[in-house]
DNA sequence: TATGAATGAGCTTTCATTCAT
DNA sequence: GATGAATGAAAGCTCATTCAT
């Protein structure tokens, strides 16, 4: 699915992409700390080191930065993922090495992932569609890894299976952020990744009927 | 932990409750649509049935509304899993209907386990722990459940992984909401439950390690 | 000039001078501290001890409340001043005695007297010129001494400065209410009474140029 | 004391002044009328010329306007009556003309002089302090006048009285504005102001016990 | 390209007043 | 006569967006 093109009134382009970083990254902070809706755009400018003018040349309606950070953070998310990805594929040692080190992604991006998942709402229905199909993204990188480790024989699982399954592993990442105030306390980073590998595995390669 | 109160001018307590239940029930239908941001006072006021003065005799503040809805939606689904819930107790097909059970309340109240979700974070620093608690009660349930099959021999787990376990069947639940736009295109509901507790119940069960 | 009616549904002519009384009671206390317009008719009501639904009962509209008021100080403090005004009548001392007393009842009523000062002009165009014509009775007491002592040669002024004096004793006893916050740091009631008496009584008396 | 800082929102200080200006001018008209409490911030914007989202650019709450109104018409009587003190400073003569001059600055600003007698108790706690200070401000210039003479031996005073009658004075001044309804029926602003000097000067001047 | 003053629709909330019980 | 739930006009204030400079 093609990005959905958020128009600059500025013309160079090398300025809008440094710009909408700055936009984004201001963005990122604040809307941790206060959601979306309690984020003015004035704030925003202002954390992103320009007046409200020149936050205007670079969108067009306030929508567009939440659609800019949605979209920036998935990317990140997902490229830190997909890092590191080549070893052990399609072997059950690379999947659950896979699923540690994207939950370590979430643990590093917590508050990003929490803003995400707090805020697609806020999208209007135009951008949401492309902001989801990220979401779909980053649920193919594991059926991508769990198919793999199908044709090679480590397991056996059916294509229903296997999209489940990798929607599966990437909430129960999300999970890490969205419940962080109860899991925390009782579990660490490493317990949890423990925990939850060993979990998924077993669920996902077991053949015999429970 | 006590639930907050929700100061109401009215005294009939009678009312109050009758006038909180139109409430609940006209914010829910907006929340969904549109968020609670976007929805007006006024909107909520009419959805109830009543006019905005009327409304404000029954709140003092607009997040009132929705700390009542998030409170009322809790309860629904916490209630309504709790039903039927003596039977097998304490064994694999107990816990395995539970599931089931649950994974059906929460595609009756998708709706309404989605507008929890996403519109939790809008309340106050003072009603969110109350909600959160209610998380917490959620998960509870089947931390219970499991903790029988454990003393009844049925399952050999940590008290970590319980409740770890618990979570996991709660979150896997509400993915079936807060997931739907793409879970719904690839299951049925029926294939839905079978093939995640399957998943569940497999992560759960054995012993010998992957 | 007539009394302004304030329209009672209530028939009971002795209940509606009771109720009242609570209401004027109740209402002063409140204005005291808020003033009128910050002052809600629930308030007034639970104050005068009886329920919004009967306090409409016994006026038209919240003007009406501040009219009662601003009406039963006036009374109380023309009836206290013109207590004791017998003795040494058209004399210097029963002028001087006046003028200690007046002050006396100003000290006592500083609360009323400060209220009726603020909040009159929140009165409608209506009630207005009967609360007004107060004031003139007000003055009226003193201007029937001074004339009194100019009757018996105590004095000699004109029509033009019996009026004026007149005001001057009201409104430099008025003082003591409304600069009580800067006054009172400098003098105790006593010194103040016997300054301005001084004071006034020069002002009038003196015949030669200055 | 320090002025109380009322923020605004745009920075040329140039411009805030200008738009104050115009705020100011346009609720005195409005206060005038209506008083603070029956005027609407709508109705302040409109009467200063621009829209209801400027007139908060330059504000922070709709007390800020009163504020900054009651400072502005304390500054104009107090500015315009220490105009041509210099002449005969230290003399009766000068005390007269001081007198004399200050009661027709009260005449020019009678409405100005008006709304803030009736409207300063409608301050908050934290701006009270620092309009009042503006009445003691008022008072020491007749303070300051009077203990001049009292230095050149034309009055004989003790401080306690210096203190005293320059309130007289302020006051005395401040009825023609707040009793202007019946005292203008009785004087012209001459004679007025012929009265009360002669009654001032006798009631300050005579050193003999009456 | 950058700025920030100006705009006004629209929001939450209050509160005097009414009227069925 | 007494009550208090219901009403809705109207208030103060915010903030996304525009546009002249």
């Amino acid at each position: 699915m093609k990005k959905r093109e958020v128009i600059a009134s500025v013309k160079d382009e090398k300025l809008v992409k440094k710009r909408r970083n700055e936009m984004i990254k201001g963005a990122i902070s604040l809307f941790k700390q206060k959601g979306f809706h309690q984020t003015t755009t004035r704030e925003i400018a202002k954390a992103s080191g320009f007046s409200i003018g020149t936050l205007y040349e670079y969108i067009r309606k306030k929508e567009d930065v939440l659609y800019l950070v949605c979209d920036r953070i998935y990317d990140e998310v997902r490229e830190r993922t997909e890092q590191d990805l080549g070893a052990h594929h399609g072997t059950i040692e690379g999947l659950r090495r896979a699923i540690a080190h994207y939950f370590r992604v979430v643990d590093e991006l917590d508050d990003e992932v929490l803003v995400m998942y707090q805020e697609v709402k806020a999208l209007s229905k135009e951008s949401l569609p492309y902001v989801l199909n990220k979401e779909l993204d980053m649920a193919a990188i594991f059926e991508h890894i769990l198919r793999a480790c199908v044709e090679n024989g480590a397991l056996q699982l059916s294509e229903s299976e296997i999209r489940l399954f990798a929607h599966n592993i990437v909430v129960l990442g999300q999970m890490w952020a969205f419940r962080r105030w109860v899991l925390r306390k009782m579990y660490t980073l490493d317990e949890y990744i423990e925990l939850q590998t060993e979990f998924l595995l077993k669920g996902i390669m077991e053949k015999q009927r429970v």
